[in-house]
DNA sequence: TTACAGTTAGTTAACCTTACTTACCAATCA
DNA sequence: TGATTGGTAAGTAAGGTTAACTAACTGTAA
């Protein structure tokens, strides 16, 4: 009779093995090429312990070795240079959108490897989740990819999330309340999933792979239909006592119009969302008697609004006052290193900068990078990022 | 011959039993008078593991047991009760502020021992370091305790501080800039001290003792000549990118002042100190031609609003006002559980709790409890408390 | 060309620390 | 006396360390 040895409960002896390796890992991530030699130096661990994990890390397919075609100059053996291996697996990032959901796949590194979307007003409403997941597997197979080798999905949503129980709280724009989507992707696609606010995911993607790269403290600011700001704290999403930090769009920028003048109940908008969101700029152009024929956009008073027409420039001009004030209100209280304005609106804003960038010289002694985003897809290289952040594994940043 | 051993190097293989030890601990901390069996039950450790760290523990010091009187009703052996020995060691905690300087001692538990206070203009400029050090000395030795005794020493300065190098870049009430203060006193002292803002010190008594005690995502806002904010964001002081997070004096509540009147260039003074600061609200009631013989103060203007006076009460509102959304772009970005008003002016400010609340719920859709301070020496607690922080210790919290 | 010293990379072996499991003793209640 | 609970002792496993070793290469000098 053969014995099966019940192995015991992993402990927290097996908490030095992990940490090591994660160490390890990552520091292979950042400097590729170098020898387990190296690697012990480096991160002050003992050859045997590092060479150990190397092997492991290899027999995971996590890393790769090849000898080095030359030795140092002072002699000696020449070393094995090992390289992280940035298609172990596959990560998806999905951003769902008022318009359109968008679906990528992407390797360990970010590289985007396809892309897929469809109609968002078309599906919601009509078995969507599922539609999600159909989708991700048709994208999947397209790429010759085996489901196993995906290491996780990355949800955005328009919405509050409660990012520890994977539920949509509230996602006007999809009509959702309390939907556990976290829960109804992993049964369907038998990965790991993980979900949050469109906002905390697009500041991951600028995180990541953005002008924030290097910067532990920043805020990425979107600007579109409302306003909204992702908060990246000592490297890590801040989300609040209650999901709601960022939710700058109900600040308020002047006193006397918000004492007066508004009276808005909430519906997810807020003070500062009427004044600086997309609908509320083309609406204000509206209210002006001698314009009110025409159909307006944001975009199409930015861009008036730059070619001289004095009207469309007034009405950028406070709509930009009323943000700069945000963005000291932000500053003043969080002191990122770099803010980074992104969304629909962002696009239009290069033209506006400066005047921005001086309102904050004139009241702020403190030095902020003001940046307005230029990565691709950020919100879907945000959104796989979340796995890599979130998911308990060797590769959690 | 004796030999001694050199111990080897305290490398990673130590760091499980620190961390293990620094649990049980913390537990005992919380749960007076457990046994070792209760505590290997709570942590998940294995009985012999809590026998050994609580026997190094007991011999260090830091804990003490007791027979206890009773064994459980089912039978069995009568558990030994271990206890936190709250006077271990003991915590000095120092608040330099703009009139006095304040130095205390506590114990562990951060229950105050014995005070002391001397002038701060009196000393300023003058071996100022020289004689804080003196008067910590002196009250050590009026308590009966060795310096030996002395666990640490932390320091609230009404300035920016570089945390980590422990240099106060600048606190323009002592005419400081770049004073090496943690080192300084250090070498006097010879115990470990730790520095932080003012600001900073007060919300980590407020998260020590106060309201804030359970939010781990609070903020505390200090009203005085100017306004400050101490951000707590998961269980830890944010101090920003460069030392300058909560620095919300530089808020703007009102975009017409700002964008007509306001011109002023910094010392450390930006436009919402100019608008809720305890100087301002004097020097608004000076301006009315009618009152401009008297000599004004902050306290006495809420005094003469709580008692009726009408000029007193426009200018109280109206900076209450100031105050009411600057809560409002706080709360919206950050989204404490909780925020705590302290600070010389907070005091008057009861009377006018329920205005500004309700003024929250009107534009903020979370819920968000806002309390004024009730906890005494609260800025030389929280400089204590800094110790226990920051101070690599198994009492690190 | 060959021998060999010097250098570097990586592995093997012996040992230390820490925590776990199992087994046991101690003390108490009913 | 049996059941139950608190705590200790002995043995084992896991993971890390040092020291010594093998492997492989560079450069120099006979």
């Amino acid at each position: 009779m053969k014995i099966i040895a019940i192995r015991s409960v992993p402990t927290d002896s097996n908490l030095l093995k992990l940490l090591n390796k994660r160490k390890v890992l990552h520091y292979i991530q950042r400097k590729d090429g170098h020898s387990r030699s190296d690697i012990a130096k480096a991160l002050k661990l003992s050859k045997p312990t590092v060479s150990n994990i190397v092997d492991e890390l290899l027999e995971e397919g996590w890393i790769r070795e090849k000898e080095s075609e030359r030795a140092s100059s002072a002699g000696g053996r020449k070393p094995f240079q090992i390289f992280f291996n940035e298609n172990a697996a596959y990560i998806v990032g999905i951003d769902i959108g008022g318009t359109l959901v968008e679906i990528a796949i992407m390797n360990l590194a970010g590289k985007l490897i396809s892309k897929t979307a469809f109609s968002t007003q078309k599906h919601v409403g009509n078995n969507f989740i599922q539609t999600i997941a159909n989708y991700v597997n048709t994208l999947t197979e397209q790429n010759g990819l085996e489901s196993s080798q995906l290491f996780g999905v990355g949800v955005g949503v328009p919405g509050i999330t409660d990012v520890d129980s994977g539920i949509v709280i509230d996602a006007p724009s999809l009509s959702w309340k309390n939907v556990p989507l976290q829960s109804q992707l992993e049964s369907l696609l038998s990965c790991p999933v993980y979900i949050d606010n469109d906002v905390n995911v697009a500041a991951l993607g600028e995180y990541w792979k953005g002008a924030g790269r290097k910067n532990n403290n920043m805020i990425m600011i979107t600007l579109g239909t409302g306003i909204g700001c992702g908060i990246i704290i000592n490297g890590q999403l801040y989300r609040g006592a209650s999901y709601a930090a960022g939710e700058i769009g109900y600040m308020v920028t002047d006193k006397d119009a918000a004492d007066k003048k508004y009276e808005q109940t909430f519906s997810g908008y807020g003070f500062l969302d009427s004044h600086v969101g997309g609908p509320s700029i083309a609406k204000r152009m509206l209210n002006h008697a001698e314009k009110r024929e025409e159909k307006w956009t944001a975009k199409k008073v930015f861009q008036m609004a730059i070619d001289g027409d004095q009207l469309a420039l007034d009405t950028i001009n406070d709509s930009l006052s009323h943000l700069s004030f945000a963005l000291i209100n932000v500053i003043s209280i969080i002191n990122p290193e770099r803010v980074v304005l992104g969304g629909g609106i962002s696009k239009s804003m290069h033209h506006f900068l400066p005047h921005i960038t001086s309102t904050l010289e004139k009241h702020l002694p403190v030095q902020t990078d003001i940046t307005i985003t230029t990565v691709e897809d950020v919100s879907l290289l945000g959104a796989g990022y979340l796995i890599l952040k979130e998911h308990e594994s060797i590769l959690k940043v």
